[in-house]
DNA sequence: TCCTCCCTGTTC
DNA sequence: GAACAGGGAGGA
């Protein structure tokens, strides 16, 4: 499930295979799949030029030339892979832009396959981010947050603090995954009311999260089932989890067996011993 | 603030 | 053949 590390990543593995090249043409092999810029398509291709690919939140974003921008969501099983040129799309491949060839790159094809569908791309003029809710509510960067801040947004809320972790208007980039791991690491039930925590509590938690995000990040993201980022390679932070998908397991600081519960709508994994306030 | 739903491949 | 995985929208 690509979360902030995964989509990273992704963005890093990408651009170097991207960056400066021509879109000749946009195939949509499942409509829905283009959430928004249908009415774009004809205009952007052929001849838009990819400048950059970044991230924001779980969000990938393409800067196209001249004035489009592309933004993706690769939810659950969403992938973006270069393929060579008459490459036929596979069950899963949901759109295909073909590359135009460049000075020492023969034309390629990329594909965004998605199994289940949820994942989506947006087609945009940069001032239609400005009508996209999900956009415009993103909460802000977590390794770049400030702890006085990060404490501010949450220290009154009554929400489960897993739940604001969560929550992408909150913070953005963080998915189950790493809201377990940083619980675990700060010693903080999933399940607290923000509100119960000390503020003292809240910054070891924004720290533990930042150090969480950051050694992932560093090991290429985690490739639990589906996740590949753009050159198919698996990332290897799964190694390192203490906590999520350990249900059962011995807790590796106290050695008791961890909990599973439900927090949020989804499952979580936390020691009973170690993760107390 | 919390719950349900979307969707399909994998696991039990 | 049912349970499960889960990000985010939308409704209660």
């Amino acid at each position: 499930m690509p979360e902030l590390p995964e989509v990273e990543t992704v963005a890093r593995t990408l651009e170097p295979q991207i960056k400066g090249r021509v879109i000749d043409a946009a195939h949509v092999l499942l409509p829905k799949t283009l959430e928004a810029g249908k009415d774009l398509l004809s205009a952007a291709f052929p001849g838009a030029r990819v400048t950059a690919v970044r991230r924001r939140g779980k969000v990938l974003l393409f800067d196209l030339e001249p004035g489009y921008v592309m933004a993706f969501h690769l939810k659950m099983t969403g992938r973006l892979f270069v393929h060579k040129a008459g490459e036929e799309p596979n069950k899963h491949t949901r759109l295909i832009f073909d590359l135009a060839p460049e000075a020492e790159k023969p034309a390629a094809r990329l594909f965004f396959d998605d199994a289940r569908t949820f994942g989506y791309c947006r087609l945009m003029q940069p001032e239609d981010l400005t009508f996209w809710p999900f956009w415009t509510k993103l909460g802000p960067e977590p390794l770049s947050l400030a702890q006085k801040d990060f404490i501010q947004s949450v220290k009154n809320r009554k929400g489960a603090i897993k739940a604001l972790l969560l929550d992408q208007t909150v913070i953005a980039g963080i998915g189950n995954i790493y809201a377990d791991e940083a619980c675990f690491r700060s010693g903080v039930p999933p399940s607290a009311p923000a509100s119960s925590l000390t503020g003292k509590q809240l910054g070891k938690l924004l720290e533990n999260i930042k150090a969480v995000l950051t050694e992932s990040i560093e090991e290429c993201g985690s490739s639990i089932r589906d996740y590949r980022d753009a050159n198919g390679d698996a990332g290897a932070f799964q190694n390192r989890f203490r906590v999520y998908g350990r249900a059962g397991e011995a807790c590796v600081d106290c050695g008791t067996p961890l909990q599973k519960t439900v927090v949020a709508g989804r499952a979580t994994v936390f020691c009973p011993r170690c993760q107390r306030i």
